[in-house]
RNA sequence: GUGGAUGUAGCUCAGUUGGUUAGAGCACCAGAUUGUGGCUCUGGGGGUCGUGGGUUCGAGUCCCAUCUUCCACCCCA
């Protein structure tokens, strides 16, 4: 072989993309009911986009994205998340002139470039969603009803929806300064990184994985402790919302996100037992992003699920999928004459809007029939000379094991009769 | 980016202290049944032992490098 696929990245061949097909299929339908409308993006964009868009000092920009330059010399980007250019999009095509909130949705590969593990890859797959214009705690609530709906359509079980409210600026100044008054202390005691935290992003110390600096932090001011009033009373409202919809969830206040952008209400879907890659998704409001991307003033919020992940997590959980699907007819041929017909009858039968199948390496009859009960047909019709001669076909249910014959002039009418029965 | 494992047929794996022509099950193809699938039996095709070096009379086996995948960290979907 010349070469292999990339690292991180993978081939859904037949068998495994029926699947995905299916998340695609649930997903658009939920997107339907819950009135949003599809969106489809460049897969790369100016690398400024995800500079100023994700964040300067965040791990996607400093070390994971997929940037090159092209032949004219632009700075290019694999796209490593959807938000950016959902909003760059927006902006550009001035969706803010129609009628607000604008609600997108998207499904696609996102980027990153990690070092590979169960639930991690380099190219992945997200479904999205965005809101803009809308600053109402019952859009929070919706978007999170809808992952949470989405999740439970695809039979999941045993989600944790963990819950925060970062506030907005002015709440991240105050929780800011308590937070250093609170680990000055403590600094010697602390890791490299908490102790780089300290000045660059307090608030990132509380989501540290280090034992000692877990133990220093408890205890520490939280981003709900330091909520201003206004923002204090979004929460509640979110919380009110999900409580009407009896959506459990754990208010977890070291749910700090990765994206700088993030303002008020952060959530995350963690599931258990497919590693420490548990986050099957994630999201939340973002309201200070538009402007900053040369826009009015507009409220944002959004998520993102991975579908790897989920695939992973429904393969443990024994989840059912769709049963594979055969074609409705397979024609088995025996001698030329018959082939030539068979071509015929296969023209037919697709016109009519049945999946027809047919063998076409000269094999047995016997061969044939094995052929077709592997790929699952419902019907074989077989056309063999003495048939050809008296102008009739001998139809086989493949499931029954029982056949008849029938006239070849009937067989179209005959079939999608009978595949429309069951 | 850091640390630790892994790699033999399409798949799951065996392969002795380094020793002749690398095996099994499943899958695939064919025959038993010259026109009838699933069960059974018989036979067949298929491997540069991840890749590249090295040690040795001799390497699937030992050493080095590299790639992949997996596990953990960082971070996230």
């Amino acid at each position: 072989m010349l070469t292999t696929r990339p690292r991180g990245t993978s081939d859904i061949i037949p068998g495994q993309v029926e699947k995905w097909q299916y998340l695609e299929h649930v997903f658009r339908r939920l997107c339907r009911e819950y009135d949003y409308a599809e969106i489809r993006l460049p897969i790369f964009e100016h690398t400024e986009l995800f500079q100023r868009g994700v964040g300067e000092t965040t791990d996607i920009v400093e070390k994971e994205m997929y940037t090159f330059l092209d032949r004219g010399k632009r700075s290019i980007t694999l796209r490593p998340e959807g938000t950016a250019p959902a909003v760059r999009a927006y902006l550009e095509n001035r969706l803010y002139a129609g009628p607000q909130p604008v609600k997108l949705y998207y499904t696609g590969p996102m980027f990153r470039y990690d070092r590979p593990q169960a639930g991690r890859y380099r190219q992945f797959h997200q479904f999205g969603v965005e809101v803009f214009g809308a600053h109402d705690p019952a859009v929070d609530a919706e978007v999170i009803a809808m992952a949470m709906d989405f999740y439970s359509r695809l039979g999941l079980q045993g989600l944790e929806l963990h819950l925060n409210s970062v506030g907005c600026p002015g709440c991240r100044a105050v929780l800011r300064k308590k937070l250093q008054e609170f680990f000055r202390p403590h600094l010697d005691g602390m890791c490299a990184d908490c102790r780089g935290r300290f000045e660059r992003n307090p608030l990132r110390i509380l989501d540290c994985k280090v034992e000692r600096c877990r133990e220093v932090s408890t205890g520490a001011p939280t981003t709900v402790d330091c909520l201003c009033p206004d923002c204090a009373a979004h929460f509640q409202a979110v919380q009110d919302y999900l409580a009407v919809l009896a959506i459990p969830y754990v208010v977890d206040p070291r749910l700090v996100r990765g994206l700088d952008y993030y303002t008020h209400t952060a959530f995350e879907i963690m599931a258990a037992d497919i590693g420490a890659q548990s986050s099957i998704g994630g999201g939340g409001r973002y309201d200070g992003l538009i402007e900053a991307c040369g826009g009015p003033p507009t409220p944002g919020i959004g998520y993102a699920l991975g579908l790897e992940r989920i695939l992973l997590t429904m393969e443990r959980q024994g989840c059912a999928f769709p049963p594979p699907e055969g074609p409705d007819v397979f024609l088995a041929v025996a001698g030329e004459p018959a082939s030539l017909e068979a071509v015929r009858l296969l023209q037919q039968l697709r016109r009519a809007g049945l999946a027809a199948a047919r063998d076409y390496l000269g094999r047995s009859l016997k061969a044939q029939m094995k052929y077709a009960g592997k790929l699952n047909a419902r019907y074989v019709v077989i056309l063999g000379g003495d048939e050809l001669a008296r102008r009739v076909v001998t139809l086989k249910d493949m499931a029954a094991g029982t056949q008849e014959e029938i006239p070849a002039d009937r067989l179209v009418d005959g079939l999608c009769r009978r595949c429309r029965e069951s």
